[in-house]
RNA sequence: GGGUAGGUAGCGAAGUGGUUAAACGCAACAGACUGUAAAUCUGUCGACUUAUGUCUUCGGAGGUUCGAAUCCUCCCCUACCCA
């Protein structure tokens, strides 16, 4: 196929990047690809081990569609391999060690989740225990001697997590290695990722040159800014947008974002030719609520559908501007024909023991059909006919009781 | 192997024999406010009970004491220094 022109190509290319390593390789890259008519090969690398993909995620991917759009090879590397390891770094110590068969399941989990982002049929996936599991004790050793330890505690957390006397375990030095080990094995051109990237990107730079192969470029994405409008997005710190959130809920979390967000998230989350991104940029400091709206009005209709997003914002409008229950609310019936609302929460699962369900009740959060209850040892009917249980701002149960139905 | 400093609730961090279910900060939750938020203010934040009482918690296991997160013994874990 034809590629558009040099300059096309890099005005696509470097648009919402932080940093391109080198722009004058890239440029000689492209120019390459144009004369001999061959697509590059651009690889991006995916952790099997958090299989829920946010919007943190999107912004490499849409990077990595967008080479795709132009002709290009697009890379996704599942990390099956220092999946299967377990990855400690940092704060989640907790983090699975995973066999080689829920590496590979999340890894197609993965790679269905970035279909949403991503041209499936033009993606190549690879799995790095592919060749990284065919390495000896001695390959290792040999591989980790091109490295030194004053150059692993360049790495920024390192050097950080040095400093403040946190453990560092030998292993994590073995990280970057593996994963510069995929770029001499696939001799691919780019790689893409986060900033918190750049290290490990620059290793694979270092490696290829010195297995003789052209180094690649490194491309570098800001990193998003969670919902909460501080950390970036993580999954972990439960300020993240995930791919699979049910429509009502993903609205409603962008929703939430702090106004200052509205510019940033429109930038990295909307494609470059949408409408609705055009109108958020002109118009988000005039009018926030409506440039909000349409954000999370644009960002659901890209994971689920138009018809969905318009049915989330109407179960926003109705929960929380009309204050309304919802519409369809799962109705929970009852053996008994009674019951303390306190034990009703509980089982309801409002509340994590009775003593919170008190609590909720103490602090005015519960009504039944729309009348409020500050009784903690109020006893609730339960009737054929059911009720609406509101407990806090979002949940919403519907009870009923007597098993005669 | 030797030494030093540590391990306290979701996280961070006080507390070194009793009035400590354990200060304070963050997070979380609820209420008020608002365009949803953020910010702000108020309150809650081990469990069971609802009356104010019981039970379980301060790395683990034992022990001393009327009484221990606090003292003793052993063990486990982390960081740093020396070898």
């Amino acid at each position: 196929m034809a590629f558009p022109s040099l300059q096309e190509q890099l005005d696509v290319i470097s648009a919402n990047t932080v940093e391109i390593i080198s722009p004058a390789e890239l440029e000689t890259k492209i120019k390459g690809s144009i004369e001999s008519a061959t697509p590059l090969r651009v690889k991006l690398g995916a952790d099997p081990s958090r299989p829920d993909l946010h919007l943190g995620h999107s912004v490499v991917l849409q990077k990595l569609r967008e080479f795709q759009d132009l002709g290009h090879e697009a890379i996704l590397i599942i990390g099956d391999f220092t999946a299967m390891i377990g990855d400690p770094s940092g704060k989640s110590r907790t983090r699975p060690q995973l066999s080689h068969d829920e590496a590979r399941e999340n890894g197609a989990s993965y790679f269905e989740q970035a279909s949403k982002i991503l041209d499936p049929e033009k993606t190549t996936i690879c799995y790095n225990a592919d060749w990284l599991g065919r390495m000896s004790f001695a390959d290792v050793i040999r591989l980790s001697s091109h490295y030194t330890v004053a150059r692993m505690l360049e790495r920024d957390d390192f050097e950080r997590r040095y400093r403040s006397g946190e453990p560092i375990s030998i292993h994590e030095f073995l990280y970057p290695l593996a994963q510069a080990m995929d770029s001499v094995h696939l001799k691919n051109d780019i790689e893409l990722g986060g900033t918190d990237q750049k290290f490990n990107l620059l290793v694979g730079r270092d490696l290829q040159r010195e297995h003789g192969i052209t180094p690649q470029v490194c491309i570098t994405m800001p990193l998003l800014v969670g919902t909460a409008g501080e950390d970036k997005m993580s999954k972990s710190l439960g300020n993240a947008v995930c791919f699979n959130d049910p429509a009502p809920d993903m609205y409603g979390r962008v929703l939430s974002i702090p106004d200052t967000l509205i510019e940033n998230w429109s930038r990295l989350l909307l494609p470059h030719e949408s409408e609705g991104r055009r109108r958020i940029l002109e118009g988000w400091e005039r009018d926030p609520r409506t440039a909000k709206r349409t954000l999370a009005r644009e960002i659901v209709a890209r994971y689920w559908s138009a018809d969905e997003a318009e049915a989330a914002e109407a179960h926003f409008d109705r929960l929380f501007v009309h204050k309304k229950a919802p519409d369809e609310i799962e109705l929970t019936r009852f053996d008994e024909r009674e019951l303390p609302l306190v034990d009703l929460l509980a089982a309801l699962g409002a509340a994590s023991s009775k003593n919170e369900a008190r609590r909720l009740i103490q602090q005015k959060a519960v009504s039944i059909d729309e009348e409020r209850i500050e009784d903690i040892k109020a006893v609730v009917a339960l009737t054929a006919e059911p009720k609406t249980l509101k407990a806090g701002k979002r949940k919403f149960y519907r009870i009923a009781g007597g098993g005669e139905g």
